[in-house]
DNA sequence: TGTTGTGAATCTCTTCACAGCT
DNA sequence: AGCTGTGAAGAGATTCACAACA
């Protein structure tokens, strides 16, 4: 679906297309190799990866066949090689920086599963408009006044915005984030944003999520 | 995908295949009817919902179409109707509960997001194993010790379980869901449960979702 | 005229199956 | 013997396009 450059195996660049899917997968599997990376463990075969994400081997393969060649015939992929050719595809070369917008109680919680995990990833600055939630530290992170989401985004080279804030005002605030130069947002208001352009939005509804499962596992 | 049993325009009954998808749909198209009704608007068309949805309209229409034939043609659909329909199909007859377990800033943020709003589908019990979070009510809701799991659940007739664990004990917590007899996990813990059978489960791995933006949106 | 309901076409994603490598 | 990489087949989801209807 999207193309993403990536080094060959032979110094060069190849033209590659990943689809949203496979790369919500990459998340995954990456996630999952770096603990038997820290455990020692040096290679591991699709069928492995397959059984810790609950997914089919070839699907495994299918997806990181878009990483170029990084399996032996026979014996497995390098997981070292494997983190690093996934960092490629989802990190890029530049970190990316975030901010969050809303520190109701979801916004603390994200500040708080997120904070100092992922170096190319982090949340840097937070905002909202009570006062009492703002000129401080909250969790390790530094908040502002919304009003200052221009001058801060523009400063600290943010291009991410987690969107915490409360059904009516999600809309508004997008508008700001976008206005400010921010390229991407996850939202969690349960709306759908309409957005002017070339935005990528991501939407995190945890009511769908919620009746989603009621609806499969109705006794 | 799944097969439910509807009720059709006879008062008979059809049985239709509905994919998550299409469920997923389902809560959205609910979710912003429910506005537009409260304002008393009655009619809307597949258009209309298409764009407050941020979806296509032939999609809409053919999501609407497994809930029997609720519009009429060249006037658009009973907006009452409609959240109705929908209701049967994600509520079903009965109303469910759900247990949280993990009352961390996540888990507080999840109470505080769903306090009160359906009744149809309500958090009604929580769990931890830290003393000075049990034993209380918090956010409205009661909480309890982990061990109390089992008959907490019995009791209230608890189908749904959302896991607000940290990794490690996600696993564990799952299973004891799952001896207590819970049907359906929603699962923000960042790994793939491994579950021995037909419950359902649906992951909400956030950390996928913010790399999912950060990869998109790169400059 | 404007809109639904839907067969058919299209597009996308997943799985199969096997050649080729170690 | 065991595993990768991949063309081809299959399954699933979305979009098109239009007849039927009000």
């Amino acid at each position: 679906m999207t193309p993403v450059h990536l080094p060959d195996r032979f110094g060069g660049v190849r033209l590659v297309a990943v689809s949203t899917n496979t790369i919500r997968r990459f998340s995954i599997y990456r996630r999952l190799l770096l603990p038997l990376l820290r455990d020692g463990r040096t290679r591991i075969c699709s069928h492995e990866i397959a059984a810790l994400a609950a997914v089919g081997a070839a699907q495994v393969r299918r997806d990181l066949m878009s990483l170029g060649s990084t399996g032996a015939s026979g014996r497995g992929y390098d997981i070292q090689r494997l983190v690093e050719s996934i960092g490629t595809v989802l990190d890029g070369d530049t970190p990316q920086r975030a901010a969050l917008v809303g520190l109701g109680h979801l916004g603390r919680a994200i500040l708080n599963h997120f904070n100092g995990r992922r170096p190319n990833l982090a949340i840097t600055a937070a905002f909202d408009v009570r006062t009492d939630r703002i000129d401080r530290v909250i969790l390790g992170c530094r908040c502002y006044h919304l009003d200052a989401l221009p001058k801060v985004v523009a400063e600290e080279g943010i291009t991410l915005g987690i969107l915490t804030v409360t059904t009516g005002a999600a809309e508004d605030v997008a508008t700001r984030m976008i206005e400010a130069g921010i390229l991407g947002i996850l939202n969690f208001a349960p709306i759908r944003l309409r957005i002017p352009r070339q935005v990528h939005i991501e939407n995190l509804d945890m009511t769908t999520f919620l009746e989603t499962v009621a609806f499969f596992a109705r006794p």
